[in-house]
DNA sequence: GTCTATAGCTAGATAGAC
DNA sequence: GTCTATCTAGCTATAGAC
């Protein structure tokens, strides 16, 4: 079936969105690349305010939809963390626009004038996915499972480090040699990032006491 | 002695367009912060493009100040590394907003219709720095001084890691507890983000070869 | 639910006096 | 080097016909 009037503005808000932010989109534009006149868009929401929210709410959904079953897995935490950045990487090499207005989101104030429903709910919605990532790693700290890190830095370079990535777009795919979201790419990078939060970069044979200078 | 126009213009324009971005910004309003009239700015920068890519210099010419010494050091990788990260994080840390307009860099394409002179040189610099980091890895993983992991990813999550912290505002101020650029703050996270690329997170007592499933 | 027309405002940029 | 005044074009949003 083909998609309604809503969910086509949606689809082209999103990458509107996630390439210039919401200050140097248009709703003359987004109405005309939806295939509709500008007016009917404001029948569909009421606001240039509401419909960002629209999208960042299907975005937010998209990554809880993928990291939220991992939360209620057993086992260690090693292997819950494992799972839950594996979930999160999916989640954002799935979609190449997921990564750029969560982006927008942690990074930018303001935007929307006079904060408009849903835009709170939506933030919170990503804080408590963030508290969920420290939360695992204060317990392995707890169980000694992982060393004595700041539970919360570590977890702000995990953010960082997967966000970024799938939202660096040309300068990404420049690094790379090759497309950030092509599927060996998307799966080389979920490895290498569990890969680093497990055990970094030195080799095994000089890890990691040795090099440790005090 | 008291700044010139020029120099205010850039002081406030840098904190206005790290905040909203290029479009998020009026030139009436960085004209009325820096005490002037809009003519007035435009007789300092022939465009709002022109006024963007003078802030980006500046940002670019901070971090290359205090990462380009690191790269001329001698010995080990680990050792250069560590001085390279370090360099990075502290220009990230040391001026609030630095990693936001970076991150707007790698990030956003566009933004500015008809590339203005000086906006490709300044993302070739950037380019430049990156490749420093690859090369250092590259140079690592030949040597098995590090493990053989893919240098392209490794670098894009150092960067995502150090530049996301810097540009996270209320949300990493949130998830810390505390003001991301307090002191204190900055030199955890020097600690920490050279500890993980380092050896990871998991406990030395249990590293790394045995938490390896295959 | 889509359209045309338009209100009301602000944007970037220019002209020219001082 | 700063100002006032102004141009053109864009913006969000609304009114009301169909």
């Amino acid at each position: 079936m083909e998609p309604s009037s809503r969910e086509k503005i949606l689809e082209v808000a999103e990458a509107r969105f996630a390439q210039r932010g919401f200050a140097g989109v248009g709703m003359r534009e987004v109405a005309q690349a939806a295939g509709l006149g500008k007016s009917s868009l404001f029948h569909h929401f009421e606001s240039k305010a509401a419909l960002y929210v629209a999208v960042l709410e299907r975005v937010v959904e998209r990554i809880e939809g993928h990291v939220l079953p991992t939360l209620s897995l057993g086992g260690n935490v090693a292997g819950r963390l494992d799972a839950a950045v594996d979930a999160l990487v999916d989640s954002l090499g799935e979609h190449p626009t997921t990564a750029r207005l969560l982006l927008r989101t942690l990074v930018e104030d303001d935007q929307l004038g006079s904060e408009p429903a849903g835009l709170v709910a939506a933030e919170a919605r990503v804080h408590s996915l963030i508290n969920a990532f420290v939360g695992l790693l204060r317990e392995g700290a707890g169980t000694n499972e992982l060393r004595a890190a700041a539970p919360a830095h570590a977890v702000q370079a995990l953010i960082g480090a997967a966000v970024y990535h799938f939202a660096s777009g040309d300068f990404g795919d420049a690094v790379l040699g090759r497309p950030v979201f092509s599927a060996e790419s998307v799966a080389s990078y979920r490895h290498e990032l569990k890969q680093l939060l497990r055990s970094g970069l030195l080799s095994p044979s000089r890890a990691p006491k040795e090099n440790l200078p005090s």
